[in-house]
RNA sequence: GGUGGUAUCGUCUAGUGGCCCAGGACGCUGGCCUCUCACGCCGGAAACCGGGGUUCGACUCCCCGUACCACUACCA
């Protein structure tokens, strides 16, 4: 019978977690709902250098922005805890000494500085069965010496022992068999004197085991160091409960080389990272998806299909949908550049999908921002003014730019418009066009077009020079929705008090 | 340098030996629609890294080369 499925997503509280560390999360949610699993959300806070506060109340906050659930977690709870690695020093402490005593580890002294020495000196050094007898360690050193040393308070590290010219098989679920020999993987440390803490191989491969971690979904960046991890289960006599693996191809840039990484999105003008993020150290501000105008589902629906393909045409997926139809079989090898375009598209979509009223709900509180006072618009008006435009734009954040001339008369018109449809004889028809509408009775869209329109040809006048004119007093500028659309909700008396400011204050391009 | 991974339009990708003189999407682009800008619709340009094999047949399998990516810390 096969183990029920238990993934895990754990990141280091280093920062702010970024968008390749979403898609990991993501692609590890997707096949734990999809195997009626569990997610777990495993702090890996053992590098006390590196710890950044209030990056674990981010990492908590974008998942549950984008709708990516645990199960178990610091915050959840759960029967595998604690769920933050340095609050289980005592648990690794146990583990290492089970090392030590089988043999499968031993401890070393050598300084950073006699390592780094040693790595000047011997070119390609490596920790290993070829070089460990050269430098200062338990096995090297007399029993006595060692405990005196350690007696001594001297620091130490723990090491692993790695046995050279085997070959280390790592059964990937999307690369297939990966064979290494393990004269290549090196005495990996341990347990680290620095901090008295564990190096992440450790803590991974006790934590996953102990939490009965059944597939380890992880970065590509991680497939150089599972041979190391295959070996540390053999060492532990885990063999047979060892996790699956997952290496996941990274996300590179969208221009030049390497994988993605926190500075490009300012470098290049769009997000890395899920949540706005305010450095505490620094005081630098690096941009959110969220704070972008990103819809959450847009988000989760352009990192699916990074390195995942449903094997169809298909493109726009709900989050129910990619649970179902999920698979590493379809998952690509290869790294995906990141393709901002694609994504404000994915953005577009789900905008012009959403109800209009929920978009205006959210659109709203931006009214305030802009001096509107919202109150003097109905919601019903604001609603039908955003579903107007909602075609014609990538963001919520682009509704003002768009929408603008809804909440309030144009103070500017565009020049080139201008010059384009407002002639000398125009502030006359302009006039003649105020009667017309002032004669109308029922301004619903079509009704009123019948009979602006009836007018513009029993005059033989210029459609396009009218109809820009009237477009530009009332707008601004040659843009947006059906000006009949905007005039009957606008309303009569709106429409006429544009035109008459237009006449007043727009004045020919002469030149 | 060493080790591992990967290699289809600019980008994300479909393709698991004949259905492929390679399909979809983003972007780019021509047209239609039209009072404008968009949306939408219809069309277009655009790719199998190179060389050897294997095979009746290779984008698909194998080998070599090349390129790219990752790793190579008492970081994860």
């Amino acid at each position: 019978m096969d183990k029920k499925v238990r993934v895990r997503f754990a990141p280091s509280p280093t920062g702010p977690l970024h968008i390749g560390g979403v898609r990991t999360a993501l692609f590890n949610y997707l096949f734990a709902r999809q195997n009626d699993g569990v997610m777990i959300l495993r702090i890996e806070d053992t590098d006390s250098n590196r710890f950044v506060p209030g990056a674990e109340d981010y990492i908590n906050e974008a998942l549950q922005w984008l709708g990516i659930g645990i199960d178990e977690g610091v915050r959840e709870g759960g029967n595998y805890g604690p769920y933050k690695q340095s609050e289980r020093r005592d648990i690794y402490r146990k583990y290492v000494k089970q090392l030590l005593d089988d043999g499968k580890a031993y401890i070393a002294f050598d300084t950073p500085e006699e390592l780094d020495a040693k790595r000047k000196e011997i070119a390609n050094f490596q920790y290993d069965a070829k070089t460990r007898g050269m430098m200062r360690n338990s096995l090297t050193l007399p029993k006595e010496e060692v405990d005196a040393l350690i007696a001594a308070g001297e620091k130490y590290v723990v090491r692993i022992l790695i046995e050279p010219n085997q070959e280390v098989k790592v059964n990937d679920l999307i690369r297939g068999e990966v064979t290494v020999n393990s004269s290549v993987v090196d005495d990996k440390v341990l347990y680290k004197s620095a901090d008295d803490l564990p190096t992440y191989h450790l803590a991974n491969i006790v934590d996953d085991h102990l939490m009965e971690v059944s597939h380890v979904i992880r970065g590509e960046e991680w497939l150089p160091s599972a041979p190391l991890h295959v070996l540390l289960y053999e060492a532990f006599g885990w063999k047979d409960s060892m996790p699956q693996f997952v290496h996941l191809p990274l996300l590179l840039k969208p221009d030049g080389k390497g994988k993605l990484s926190k500075r490009d999105g300012d470098r290049l003008g769009f997000p890395v990272f899920p949540l706005e993020w305010h450095d505490p150290v620094s005081g630098d501000i690096s941009s959110g998806y969220r704070e972008r105008g990103y819809l959450p589902q847009a988000v989760v629906n352009f990192l699916a299909l990074l390195g995942w393909n449903p094997g169809t045409d298909q493109e726009i997926f709900s989050m129910d949908e990619l649970i179902k139809q999920f698979s590493f079989d379809h998952c690509s090898k290869k790294g995906a550049k990141f393709d901002f375009e694609k994504g404000k598209w994915f953005n577009h979509e789900y905008l012009i999908n959403m109800d209009d009223a929920e978009l205006a709900g959210i659109f709203k509180p931006e009214l305030a921002k802009h001096g509107v006072d919202a109150s003097q618009f109905t919601d019903e008006y604001i609603t039908r003014a955003v579903g107007m435009i909602k075609s014609r734009i990538s963001f919520v954040g682009d509704i003002w730019d768009n929408a603008k001339f809804f909440f309030q008369a144009p103070t500017e018109y565009a020049p080139k418009d201008i010059k384009k449809r407002w002639k000398e004889d125009t502030p006359e028809t302009m006039h003649r066009l105020i009667e017309v509408i002032k004669g109308i009775d029922d301004m619903t869209s079509a009704n009123a077009e019948e009979i602006v329109l009836g007018w513009i040809k029993d005059n033989e006048l210029h459609m396009g020079n009218v109809m820009n004119a009237f477009r530009l007093t009332v707008v601004g500028e040659c843009k947006g929705p059906h000006m009949f659309d905007i005039a009957e909700l606008m309303g009569k008396d709106e429409i006429i008090a544009r035109i008459e400011r237009g006449i007043e204050n727009i004045k020919p391009v002469t030149e």
